[in-house]
DNA sequence: TTAAATAGCTGTAGTCACTACAGATAGACG
DNA sequence: CGTCTATCTGTAGTGACTACAGCTATTTAA
């Protein structure tokens, strides 16, 4: 059995967050001690794992409620969590690439000349709608 | 001379979110109608295409707040606007391939054996940090 | 020209996903 | 046993908006 301490060092997740999550019923409420702390279990763990990955992804709590229902009925297909990933894919995508042809096009040096500078000012350039 | 609503359709951006960047000082004052509306010129016009447009490429107010003193001094070297650039590139590729590769695992059908929901689970597997 | 409709004004409060803090209690260790 | 660290609840603050209330300005149609 973890403290909150404990599972927050395991995770890698502030205590209050943890806490957080509890509230608004992502995290499911665990075992207390006599002394009224919160006592966790591996299923605990392995659930706040799932959560902060994919929070570290970019997924929003709602999209995690949605993940996290379709891993409890494991006989369903992944169509779901397929389009979910998707969408966030191609979001990403969008940025990454956007900057990278803005990067490509700074040459460096003055700034009057930056293709950087130049792109974030003026939208017409860009052809993605980004995120 | 654009009323706050002509520039918001020129610039889609909200009409809250206009005063809201004059409140943080982001946007500098526009001028007044006799009956007290704000006036808005080019200037503004360019500057909030600048913000709205870092702003969909992930840059925070603070970042921009930073390259947009970068483009108003444009005599300094672009070395500041290169790094930052690079650094929010850096993130979103390494989030961009961890879905990539989230993906490739999954090879559809039974959520049990879904890679998606494996790799989000197992902290273990992801070799990224990220964002 | 005037009435109605639309747009804009200020200021406050709500959203999301945390994060920080205050003041009290629990548990571990020498 | 005392002290120190961890945990408890509840509330308030953060960033970047977004929405609303109650009022005034401007535009358009009759």
């Amino acid at each position: 059995m973890l403290s909150i301490g404990e599972l927050s060092r395991a995770t890698d997740c502030k205590v209050e967050t943890i806490r957080y999550y509890e509230k608004i019923g992502l995290m499911p409420e665990p075992a207390r001690s006599a002394g009224n702390q919160r006592r966790y279990g591996e299923r605990h763990r392995d659930r706040l794992h799932f959560i902060r990955h994919s929070r570290q992804l970019g997924f929003s709590i709602e999209a995690i409620r949605e993940l996290l229902s379709l891993a409890d009925h494991d006989h369903q297909d992944c169509a779901a969590v397929d389009a979910l990933t998707r969408h966030r894919i191609r979001s990403l995508a969008a940025l990454r690439d956007e900057l990278d042809r803005m990067l490509r096009d700074c040459a460096g040096g003055d700034i009057a000349h930056c293709g950087v500078i130049q792109t974030l000012a003026d939208h017409g350039r860009c052809d993605s709608e980004h995120i």
